[in-house]
DNA sequence: ACCGGTTATTTGGTCAGACCAATTTATACG
DNA sequence: CGTATAAATTGGTCTGACCAAATAACCGGT
């Protein structure tokens, strides 16, 4: 039998949410358009303002309509926002975590070269070249390298025969790939680091193509060591001694 | 010349999300945990409570809590729910890929030892000792065993003062301890074996204590080496090279 | 007539306090 | 100890006030 789901009051916001949502999916709003006010909708819908805000503030998250304090309430044209796991989107939005991200990269991508060099298939070291050869023909620092270096990662994972690990560097792929973009944003114009990159990149290929596991994870660890440490003389660290004082003191 | 963008005071509850999810992604607040009353948070913030509301609405909408009248306000309670619980069903149908699980720990545990003993808080080296003298405690193959030792294992990602590390371990806590009791299952009766882990795990603990951070990533490594070196003599990995065949037919 | 500055009005943002509804905790009783 | 009831707690909704940002209206100068 399955499991019974906890029964819950709907919520006026939400019924307030949906009676506008259908206002706009039927066409009386359209995109652009400026809404009543806050007091006046209210009114016609007859519930609290406080109720009606709560309301919009759910369309405002969803992206449909956007707020102008003593400007009005307009329809956005943005479509429905897609949130594939909150906590990887919550990561994704705050940049302290992006230092994090890069170290923890260092070990899952250390350990999926290794892997992949020491069990590959041929047929996995021919996607792993393929995949690699198509990120080096985008342009350096584009989105575009980013997604086609994501894939050549994906590649590796694929490689390396571990499903826990593969099934990992998938379901964070839009995070990975996100912080790799980010990476090569605060890379342009850096063409020596970035000549530096594709090096560090091809000796891990190399690595992996010629089944040395353990040059596959010195390549890997060489190349983030030095994105690492290229990232930090633009950034600072900082935040991580208050994060841990912080929690400290609980 | 590049648009210019429309400059926008900041809400209040903006800040009040951003303070919040500071607060989450640091770890302070963890997945499952009951947070203050809105009327506290309203006080401890210094902020109304229709202002506080409203953040918490924001955080609500992005799936980061849930809020039950009456009953407070959560954490939500997988954040990891996107990998984590596929991979809990998929291991269960694919029992042979513990295997893998205990691969890909050896890298998790390994590079949160490393950081522990690099980062570690006077605070976080009291609770690891903690964690771990509590695990010494129980009996040696016990499921109680393995619940004691993640709990260890946890103190050590926090430890790490990584948040991605924190969070992925934490997710997985579940899972990374039912490897453990299996593991420990299949050694009842190898009181040699178990005297070797005790040891290792000691190791581990005091270069962790003593900031060694490359000592305490080797101990770490081989101390899943040496249970995999164990494992693979009570188990064959034939089932490796099939998978491998298997997804190079696709 | 047009433009710029000032004032008034409108609208979203924040607050205080009251009350309602659902849940949890404490207490009383058999 | 188990159950029912009462009390307390916490989220949900409301009224009304005030603040801050934006818009509209008005007025004077050129």
């Amino acid at each position: 039998m399955s499991e019974l789901q906890r029964i819950q009051q709907t919520k006026l916001s939400d019924v307030i949410v949906s009676q506008i949502e259908s206002l706009i999916v039927d066409g009386t709003w359209s995109a652009g358009e400026r809404l009543p006010s806050e007091r006046e909708l209210a009114r016609q819908f007859q519930v609290s303002r406080p109720s009606l805000r709560e309301a919009i503030q759910k369309l405002e998250a969803r992206g449909l309509v956007s707020r102008r304090q003593g400007g009005g309430t307009y329809i956005a044209g943005a479509l429905d926002q897609h949130v594939a796991d909150p906590l990887f989107d919550l990561l994704a939005r705050h940049p302290e975590s992006q230092f994090d991200l890069l170290e923890f990269r260092h070990a899952l991508e250390s350990v999926s070269a290794y892997f992949a060099a020491l069990r590959g298939t041929d047929m996995d070291m021919a996607r792993i070249e393929a995949t690699f050869a198509k990120a080096t023909e985008t342009e350096p620092t584009s989105p575009a390298r980013a997604q086609a270096l994501m894939a050549f990662y994906i590649a590796v994972a694929e490689g390396s025969h571990n499903v826990v690990l593969l099934h990992l560097v998938r379901g964070m792929a839009e995070l990975l790939q996100d912080n790799i973009r980010r990476n090569l944003e605060q890379l342009q114009g850096r063409s020596d680091v970035l000549a530096q990159l594709q090096i560090h990149r091809e000796a891990m290929v190399q690595a992996i193509i010629a089944r040395q596991p353990e040059q596959a994870r010195t390549a890997c660890h060489d190349h983030l060591a030095y994105i690492e440490q290229v990232l930090l003389q633009l950034n600072r660290e900082h935040t991580r001694v208050q994060r841990a004082l912080r929690r400290g003191d609980n």
